[in-house]
DNA sequence: CCACTGACTAGAG
DNA sequence: TCTCTAGCCAGTG
């Protein structure tokens, strides 16, 4: 079952400790960078394993709906810093996407 | 098969 | 600079 789902729970299944992503960010690795809506929704989904936390909006905020406080306890853990705002430094902690692993 | 929903993004007021 | 609106695709009912 490879569908559009699979290849986001894969694409966020390889986010480096410390690092972020955004939903488009994600979605252009998929090469629809208009389906960020999308990934949201398969992030909706949670897979056990999935590191959810290490998914957030473009401009660094978190969207994780009521779970918000508990993604930035879990990325705090991580070592991830946030800004006063309650955002990520993107500049710092976002994803470059190299550790890119497209097995199978 | 048709319609609605959704953890987003970018542009306009 | 902040808030609101429109658009996008895939999945579920």
């Amino acid at each position: 079952m490879y569908s559009f789902f699979e290849s986001v729970y894969q694409v966020i299944a390889q986010i480096p400790y410390a690092k972020v992503a955004s939903y488009g960010q994600i979605a252009c690795l998929l090469g629809n960078p208009q389906q960020a809506r999308t990934v949201g929704w398969a992030l909706k989904k949670c897979p056990d394993g999935l590191p959810w936390h290490r998914v957030v909006k473009a401009d660094g905020s978190l969207a994780a709906g009521e779970y918000v406080e508990l993604q930035q306890a879990i990325l705090c853990s991580e070592g991830v810093f946030f800004t006063p705002d309650g955002k990520v430094d993107m500049e710092v902690f976002q994803w470059d996407g190299s550790p890119l692993f497209f097995d199978s």
